[in-house]
DNA sequence: TGTACATCAGTGAACGCGCGTTCACTGATGTAC
DNA sequence: TGTACATCAGTGAACGCGCGTTCACTGATGTAC
């Protein structure tokens, strides 16, 4: 009987000939899960991925060139389920302003329930590694339904007239601000639900804390 | 000759009877400069703190009882640094909304003058030591100086009705939202002035992006 | 149908690193008598 | 005025740890002839 390299996992069986990109897969998979059970980014090395996927170390090289790309590979991928979860928010909405306040609502969700990930994302100096684009965050995908969506306020007159884009980093700052906020100071005496200060907030943004005229 | 430790520093003066007490403000002075200067946490470790005053690791705990404990009391003292700054900007103003408003241009200021600082308060988990009391932040005299200069404007009349608590935790979501994403994602177009941000989403939140009504 | 060979998907062992922390000690400074 | 002693402010050396990464290798799988 061989000795088992740990009581928590197995070796993994070998891929076959032409199916090697499979364990880059698991890989993604093993670290995207180990910083959502953890909720701790220090605690997705090398090695405890390795551990996870039931493979050892050198075998991560074989698709990521260093860690920081395999960290980097794991945020795209939250980055773009963010997307998703917020386009999906946002469907069969008919009032645009409506629309604007579910995907707020979508993405504060998304951040409380992956905190780690989206530390890592928002909270990181130096996430986007050497080489990638430095205009990563502005020309996604992610970003451009946001503005979209502004855009769509605009044309409806539910807003007055302004530029979208900045518009649309107002809404990314105050619902950034509410989320890395009651993820980091947990607390805080915060209202009971977030939702319930996300609506304030973008209420309160929208429609100003200034006295009505009289 | 005896060999030096470092080029960069050399042996401190050991301090006279009773006086040791003053090897600890030397600790976190230390401690802030290199926190300002490498803006990198991980490069303010106990060896490089000692190193830096010119004394070894263990000296570091006759005065603290771990590094937590060294972290710890240098937010502490940049959060009084930060709520001495914003009161400043505030004095000799007699309008409390434009009181307000440089407040929070203040708080902006200083967390991007002071990033990793900035970070190591707002942007990591568990900044707060066990032991320390978790309502740490809520009862600080600097988020009540906000919550006063809030009620003024209240009293003033410059704000429709509502709980200064829920409006001072808005702004501060706000003004958190500008610093934390000026300091982890430079690269975005953000306008040329963060001080213009700030300004722009305060008077946003403040006055409402709704059309007037007509 | 058999066999030599190339390739692919990994393994095993080790590297050097810097870290926080501990422990037994030293030697200058001040004090009691 | 001299000296034994306690105390204080540190030092020096080492501990064990987990980390990212490298390098030479192995052995199963498929292919050419």
């Amino acid at each position: 009987m061989p000795a088992t390299r740990s009581s928590a996992s197995s070796r993994r069986a070998r891929a076959r000939r032409g199916e090697g990109a499979r364990l880059r897969e698991e890989i993604l998979a093993a670290a995207t899960r180990l910083l959502a059970e953890t909720d701790d980014e220090e605690a997705v090395s090398i090695r405890a991925v390795a551990e996870a996927v039931g493979v050892t170390p050198p075998s991560i090289y074989l698709h990521f060139a260093d860690k920081t790309e395999l960290i980097f590979a794991v945020c795209e991928e939250q980055f773009r389920q963010l997307d998703a979860e917020m386009t999906a928010a946002e469907a069969g909405v008919d009032d645009p302003v409506e629309a604007l306040r579910r995907r707020g609502q979508a993405y504060v969700r998304f951040g409380l329930r992956n905190a780690e990930a989206y530390r890592v994302l928002f909270m990181y100096k130096d996430h986007v590694p050497e080489g990638v684009d430095d205009q990563y965050l502005y020309r996604s995908e992610t970003f451009n339904h946001l503005v979209e969506s502004v855009q769509r306020c605009l044309d409806a007159g539910a807003f007055r007239p302004g530029d979208p884009l900045q518009i649309s980093i107002g809404l990314w700052v105050m619902v950034h601000g509410i989320t890395s906020l009651l993820i980091t100071v947990p607390t805080f005496p915060w209202p009971a639900e977030p939702g319930e200060l996300v609506d304030r907030l973008i209420t309160d943004h929208l429609k100003g804390l200034l006295p009505e005229p009289s």
